[in-house]
DNA sequence: TAAAAATACTCCATAGGTATTTTAT
DNA sequence: ATAAAATACCTATGGAGTATTTTTA
């Protein structure tokens, strides 16, 4: 279960469309279909109500059910991007000070 | 970024020393030292603070400040395995009475 | 008939294992 | 000398794409 499979899913619960929610990922409508199928799978459990030509996407109850995991999923993934991007930030501060260390430091070996 | 990941990195803080939380992963050490190096390799910091032939291994200050996300992350993994086993349940109860559509529901088709 | 989801097939990336090397204690 | 982490290398699995098929509306 990865993090793409419940983005895939949260998506299109709200595109009611497998493939435009393809379009808003930047991925193939092939990809979200295996995303979805994986998801499905791994729960056991039928999470959106679909099929070859159906229009509209129906969400099941289980659906329902594992919509508020899906989201609390999504957030902390949001945190792991801003835990992230502080690292950048050190490191670039990290860097500025590198460039002195040969005038400021002795050298340590 | 894998559950797996975080889990090696939870369970490391724990036994202080990878072998031994590989054992209890029931995998090899050389699976924990990569799911650690894929971990801080994708978030761009050090998150234990370990080396060839060292028998204790710290957490890192940045290892710190990761360290709720991760035990977050676990918690809702657990969530997920709850969800999974709800599935069962509903799926088991569901095939109890398919053995008895036969006789009480006309059939479909 | 048009548009959408599913499938068959293929390719490539990645995860994990064994064997080995390097190193702190 | 021992035990622990890291690395080299290999293999198997899985994820994603293209092309195609199936199906609903």
């Amino acid at each position: 279960m990865h993090i793409h499979d419940i983005q895939a899913f949260l998506t299109v619960t709200k595109t009611r469309n497998i493939s435009r929610a393809a379009d808003r990922l930047f991925i193939s409508q092939t990809a979200v279909t295996h995303r979805l199928k994986n998801l499905e799978d791994e729960l056991g459990v039928t999470l959106l109500a679909r099929g070859r030509g159906m229009k509209e996407i129906e969400i099941t109850p289980s659906g329902q059910d594992f919509l508020p995991i899906a989201k609390r999923w999504d957030a902390l993934w949001d945190e792991v991007g801003h835990f992230k991007k502080q690292g950048e930030k050190l490191a670039l501060s990290f860097g500025s000070v590198q460039t002195l260390n040969g005038y400021i430091f002795p050298p340590l070996i």
